[in-house]
DNA sequence: AAAAAAT
């Protein structure tokens, strides 16, 4: 591939179809917790009047009562929507029975005036139209190699037909302009629905919130009506709760889920650090069936007895192997194994990443009974939507080398446009520092890093989204799972020291089936990263510097080779391992999943993927 | 060594 000169029109076609980001539903998503349609407060003095009495105002535009529009009647939901409706108090409003969740009036809150999460879409669609939904790319996800393993593996689906998801989420996959599941979902969804536990290595970007999030909402709304445990009145009992590792990702999870569970009773709250937490306990106490939260603030919230997690169906991990590296692991445990969580096997868990390294895995089967491993190739890099770059640039040479490549991209970006350029780098006092120096040269940028304010954290993303500061600066706290659309270029100017954070960076471009443009500045400080990375260009059918390989060939960078070969695909069942099976034991002492697989997968099943 | 995550 001519790659030499491809680049930088990679980067200007995607400056094409970032004319008009700045109409965004993104950003309504930082807003989430302070928008306009948000009724008011209720105080807890009132809650308890009938709804006849002096009901609230109505709101401004809307349907009055949402129920209206459920169509109660012959549906095979209606049975588990009514027993709903008496649950829509639940936990919130301290589980009164026959309470404020009576259908007529306008006191169910939560059901009756949930603002559209697909409000503001309109416009956008009509900016993207082709390019956003209706065009995701889903040639780019055929032939795509997808690996099970486990036992009693149930088929993967084609359609979204032939899942019984109900006519509520049916209708909110149409609205999300969803035409036919991606591959994850194809085959995470029926595991999912069948009631098994899953370990799915799938890039963010294919599809990966709404093949957990699916299965949780369809299993909420047929799900038995909870029974509010004896508790504090102002413990809430959430049914699912999902985790993630930052903030911005945790709001992002949110906003998606709540378009997937508009209108189906089940109720969303997002809860994460850095932002003031009387709102977010409103919000709890206003009902919770899903809880999507970053670790730290749920500690919080279950040491407050806020949070209850007794009644905890589903569990899921999003971004699982950095949920489970070194700084997050005690407080994984500490959530998962040491609060009132039901045990793995009692309530479904399901782990999601991109990435999912061996030792990650062993230390995921704690949480999981009797799983299934699903790996799908990677989008991006097996069909060439990105394509990867890597360039020797001295340390000193940094910045002037991102000037040279920006003024390119300037020159070749459509109507003044710039493309949207995502630049990481190692530290956060470097990220300012950079920033700083950009704007100092005539380049809008702004940066987001854990020293900074929540408040500018989701300020910088808003602006870079719109493309008002077109160059984001960020460290690592941005490199997974955030689904930033029409980033055309991530440039590693400071490559990290581990090569899945590489995956996790690029995977910010050449999302939903678009192309994009991933740069690296590769220097001497880089050796032990020399060989993985060409390893993973290799696999990706990426053009790989002569220069590199001999650094490949000369360093040693133990640390950072994938073990058992890589393949295509991000991940590998570490159950299937040969050096594993025999000297197991300790796994087999668990007791997980005895007789799931056992020596079912050795050499020759696991040769078929090499 | 760095980053993230509660106050």
């Amino acid at each position: 591939m001519t790659t030499r000169t491809s680049w930088a029109d990679l980067a200007a076609n995607s400056a094409a179809e970032n004319v008009g980001v700045g109409s965004s539903d993104s950003n309504k998503a930082a807003g989430s917790t302070s928008g306009g349609g948000r009724p008011a407060y209720v105080p807890p003095h009132l809650r308890n009047r009938p709804p006849s009495a002096d009901p609230p105002a109505p709101t401004s535009s809307g349907p009055a009562s949402s129920n209206d529009r459920l169509g109660q009647g012959g549906s095979r939901w209606a049975a588990p929507r009514n027993d709903y409706n008496n649950r829509s108090g639940y936990g919130g409003s301290g589980g009164r029975p026959g309470g404020w969740g009576g259908r007529s009036g306008g006191w169910d809150r939560g059901r009756d005036r949930e603002v559209n999460p697909f409000g503001n879409d309109d416009d956008t669609e009509q900016a993207f139209s082709e390019q956003e939904n209706t065009a995701i790319n889903f040639d780019a996800y055929e032939d795509i190699p997808v690996d099970t393993s486990g036992d009693n593996v149930p088929p993967p689906v084609n359609t979204f037909a032939e899942i019984d998801l109900g006519e509520a989420l049916n209708l909110n996959i149409r609205r999300c302009k969803y035409v036919k599941p991606t591959p994850v979902q194809r085959y995470a969804i029926p595991i999912s629905l069948a009631g098994r536990d899953l370990m799915a290595c799938a890039q963010t970007g294919s599809g990966k919130t709404a093949a957990f999030c699916f299965p949780i909402i369809s299993g909420i709304m047929r799900g038995p009506v909870p029974q509010k445990p004896v508790r504090g009145a102002r413990t809430v009992f959430p049914l699912a709760l999902i985790l993630s590792p930052t903030r911005e990702l945790s709001m992002q999870i949110h906003e998606e889920t709540r378009k997937f569970s508009y209108q189906t009773g089940v109720k969303v709250v997002v809860a994460y650090g850095g932002a003031p937490i009387n709102q977010q306990l409103r919000e709890l106490e206003r009902g919770v069936d899903i809880l999507v939260a970053t670790p730290g603030r749920l500690v919080d919230l279950l040491e407050r007895a806020r949070v209850s997690l007794q009644m905890i169906r589903y569990l899921a991990l999003d971004e699982a192997d950095r949920m489970l590296d070194m700084g997050f692991e005690p407080q994984i445990r500490k959530i998962v194994e040491q609060m009132d969580m039901p045990p793995p096997g009692v309530r479904q868990t399901m782990l999601f990443s991109a990435t999912f390294p061996r030792e990650i895995q062993r230390l995921a089967s704690d949480f999981l009974a009797n799983y299934i491993f699903l790996a799908v190739g990677r989008v991006g890099s097996s069909t060439d939507l990105i394509v990867q770059r890597v360039e020797f640039v001295q340390e000193s040479d940094k910045r002037s080398h991102l000037m040279d490549l920006l003024h390119a991209q300037r020159a070749n970006g459509a109507q003044g446009k710039q493309a949207l350029t995502l630049v990481f780098v190692e530290t956060k006092k470097g990220a300012d520092s950079l920033e700083h120096w950009l704007c100092m040269n005539g380049f809008p940028a702004t940066t987001i890093h854990g020293d900074r304010s929540q408040q500018e954290r989701e300020q910088a993303l808003r602006s870079f989204k719109s493309g008002t500061t077109p160059i984001l600066v960020a460290t690592d706290v941005a490199a997974r799972g955030l689904d930033i659309p029409h980033v055309a270029h991530v440039v590693n100017f400071d490559l990290p020291n581990d090569i899945d954070d590489y995956v996790h960076r690029i995977g910010r471009t050449g999302r939903a089936g678009k192309t994009g443009l991933a740069t690296a500045f590769f220097n001497d400080n880089n050796a032990s990263m020399a060989k993985s990375l060409a390893d993973l260009m290799q696999e990706a059918n990426q053009e790989v510097p002569a220069w590199l390989t001999r650094y490949a060939a000369r360093s040693f960078g133990g640390r950072n080779r994938r073990p058992g070969g890589g393949g295509r695909f991000g991940g590998r069942d570490f159950r299937r391992d040969s050096s594993f099976n025999r000297g197991g034991s300790d796994y087999y002492g668990g007791g997980n999943n005895a007789g799931g697989y056992g020596g079912g997968y050795s050499a020759n099943v696991a040769s078929a993927w090499d």
